[in-house]
DNA sequence: GTTCGTTACTTCGGACTCGACAGTACAAGT
DNA sequence: ACTTGTACTGTCGAGTCCGAAGTAACGAAC
């Protein structure tokens, strides 16, 4: 009980690519568009992205807004638990950031 | 660069099932044998239990102690590395169940 | 001396997830 | 007409994960 072993739920999502970092990103560059990630990630699938945007966003992490206009514009930005995740992961990614450097 | 988007290296690592639960549980049950760790899960499956520590172990951040008894022993425990890891993952996983136990 | 128990894994077929790339909708600009 | 810009969705082959069952080794029990 003690050991986290039957963690599921936020830990399940933050176990598929790319979501510990979109969270991350989304907070640091506040109200984002998908464009801007894409082009910040550069090599992610455009497909996976937007699943795991889809899946944040399901699990109340984040906010879409989405504007009537053409071209289409939307907008991610971290709720209030989003920000508070974010903050617990941000000591995470920064030590897995300098170990990787070396 | 400052987004955290292109890391890779421990992170995917860590994006793969029951990794960071590994990490923490190994950190917390000391010296930890496998059999103990599936107990401790409950309802891995072996053979995905058996990959996550062998990648964690070639990623340095296990060591794993074989003693030549029969039947055969297996000691799993975290490096400093590991250890260092799981002090980082510690919070955020205490997060994440305060937040699926609401 | 054959079966039983213990442990730490593999192996297997099928299911799920991912990546790359092509395609969609719509209007303004040329 | 045709291109440009945006945020995706669809498809399909490849990679990853799943649970169940099997393997190896040897000592102890019968």
């Amino acid at each position: 009980m003690e050991c986290y072993c039957q963690l599921e739920g936020v830990v399940d999502l933050l176990s598929r690519k790319y979501a510990m970092q979109v969270v991350c990103a989304v907070g640091l560059l506040g109200p984002v568009r998908y464009g801007e990630l894409e082009d910040a990630f550069g090599e992610v699938s455009s497909s996976t992205l937007s699943a795991r945007l889809e899946d944040l966003t399901d699990a109340g992490l984040l906010v879409r807004e989405r504007y009537d206009e053409i071209p289409p514009r939307v907008e991610y930005e971290l709720t209030d638990e989003g920000e508070a995740l974010r903050e617990h992961l941000d000591p995470l990614l920064r030590w897995a950031e300098s170990r990787d450097l070396e």
